[in-house]
DNA sequence: TATGAATGAGCGTTCATTCAT
DNA sequence: CATGAATGAACGCTCATTCAT
């Protein structure tokens, strides 16, 4: 309730290292208070209950990936840089958080329909930013003029994020970050005229 | 255990069903044992735990799939046709079973992390056909031969399965099946040379 | 769900003991388990809450007097026997059990307002029958015939209950059956024409 | 601990309020603090506990019945006059205030067996005036000779609380003042020699 | 084989009370 | 005197699994 307490961001951090380090389902809320440092109830001066923990974690670290790629549009002004330098943050804030990115390929995507479709609705937010670089790719001809909006960003974003759970799954055990421009090389492909 | 038996199949049929209808959570084993028309006990007599169900749902399900691409590999030779005919097989199979389609895009997904390890092992399977087509795809010179084979992949299941997913979050809606054409068009520019 | 099996009444005998020893507030469902021989989710498969438990609790108990007031009513045809012996009965049953005097006079009264109002539903059916024989003495002019029916009936259970209750808070010292004589008399004077 | 200052009276007021509302299990220590307007901890300065406020809550009340009862006493001398002005007293002071008698009736008997024992003690003192009345009236020979007192005392308070509670769980739809005289018929029908 | 009654471990949430400021 | 953030013990209920028949 109260989110810029520092105690509500450092439940939000524990949530993710609880989460990360024992599943979705094992990540108790006695045990996320533990990791905070807190007692039981005190999560509930903070949370309206567990599910408000969950979307709360995603939507304080998705806000990370969201934030980030409004300032590279600012900045970059090209389709093709935008896209290159959006996956690229995506994989390093994903590269640099082993415990965010298990939690957000793995195991948020366990929960329930309910907190399955709150976290959608964060996560459109990023998607229309996506949605934004094509339609301007599209207009300064520098993409493909005949291109599915919907369907170009299921491509990259579902590119991206199989990408990623690839790489969680093999236990991290490559380097995600120097992938990038492979990526983008890919779809790039795919999307130029 | 006994995977030939009429009442295995009956269960595994059954279970789509009740996670279907009733979501992954609450599906409960007596649930599945109802819509099977069997009692609790006797589901233990076919299968491990709850776990091993839910696998066998998958696998016998993916075999659909993947015995369809065997076919789809045998009867066509160029990468482009096989690469259409899995887009519009996939795109077919789930178009036709709401339920499954649920099931795999949404519900088997929350799923703990010990389950989603030994669905990917059957999924592998599947995976490994569409790497061959890609592979040959490459050494006769159909597809650029200077692209990553398991990026390859990645983008074109990470195409397919965020499609599907978008439609059946979208509560399928609109008709999968005529996407086809473009999600093919999309993803061969990427692939050509 | 099931009250005939054994098992129903198994758990209801063992809820009034439960409550009697360990007070309302204090009876927990593992308790009443515990004092029935089973496990506590034995309990949920014949009531639907810990709630339907104690309704069932008063309803099963509070069957006792009304049945044996019914045969009483059979039996006996003036107002006066009538009631000396309902009062006798109530007495009665409750000297006999002190478990049961314990939860009905003091215990099951710390119930909340929902399950309190569901309490008096069987209640009712008690004090129609006292509202019969009050009735039926009127008619037949053996009783004042300017008495107020709801009156006479809140001041003949009011008279009885209070009698009960100081009994139990005396912690059931003095013989209350032999008090029956008296209190009828009592009543009877203000019934009188 | 200190009764004397306003915020004492404060306290006890604003719990009369929070429980008649919210209902005794609903009446938390926090909404009669803020229904007090004064902080949650502000009430432990004045009260040793939560049971410790509610005492306090009936001590105050009961005070009002008690203080008009001893006034009633010295002023009025024979037995029935006596007895007509307290049951007047008992139901005006509850008719006029709404919250007080349902806590009284209904909220307050779902305390604990401790605090009931406790509200006992207080009503003592009413029950003693009560009591003096009635063996003063027998000494007299305006009452039965013949009487029980506790029987009789059981008897008279038995019905007058009977009648509230009646009233009360009837949602207070008629004039409870005016069944002062048939009560006090009733009741006198019974003592009178 | 098949049954289904019985089991019991496991967990999110509330709220009276404390205590540093 | 007054505050209110923090505490943590306590409990009803679910459901995967077992086993006597």
């Amino acid at each position: 309730m109260k989110r810029d307490k520092p105690k509500y961001k450092q439940i939000v951090d524990a949530a993710v290292i609880a989460i990360a380090e024992n599943g979705y389902h094992q990540a108790q809320v006695s045990k996320i208070a533990k990791e905070a440092g807190v007692a039981d109830g005190t999560i509930y001066l903070y949370f309206k209950n567990k599910e408000d923990i969950l979307v709360s974690v995603f939507r304080e670290k998705m806000s990370i990936f969201t934030q980030n790629l409004e300032t590279i549009i600012e900045k970059e002004t090209t389709a093709s840089v935008r896209l290159l330098k959006m996956i690229e943050n995506h994989f390093r804030v994903l590269h640099e958080d082993r415990h965010l990115a298990i939690v957000t390929q793995l195991e948020l995507r366990q929960s329930g329909k309910q907190l399955r479709l709150r976290i959608n609705e964060v996560l459109r937010e990023y998607l229309n930013l996506l949605d934004g670089i094509l339609k301007e790719g599209i207009e300064r001809k520098e993409l493909d003029e005949s291109l599915d909006i919907r369907l170009s960003r299921q491509m990259v974003f579902g590119t991206i994020d199989e990408t990623i759970t690839s790489w969680v799954m093999n236990e991290q055990k490559y380097d995600l970050i120097e992938l990038s421009p492979k990526v983008h090389r890919l779809i790039m492909k795919a999307l130029q005229p």
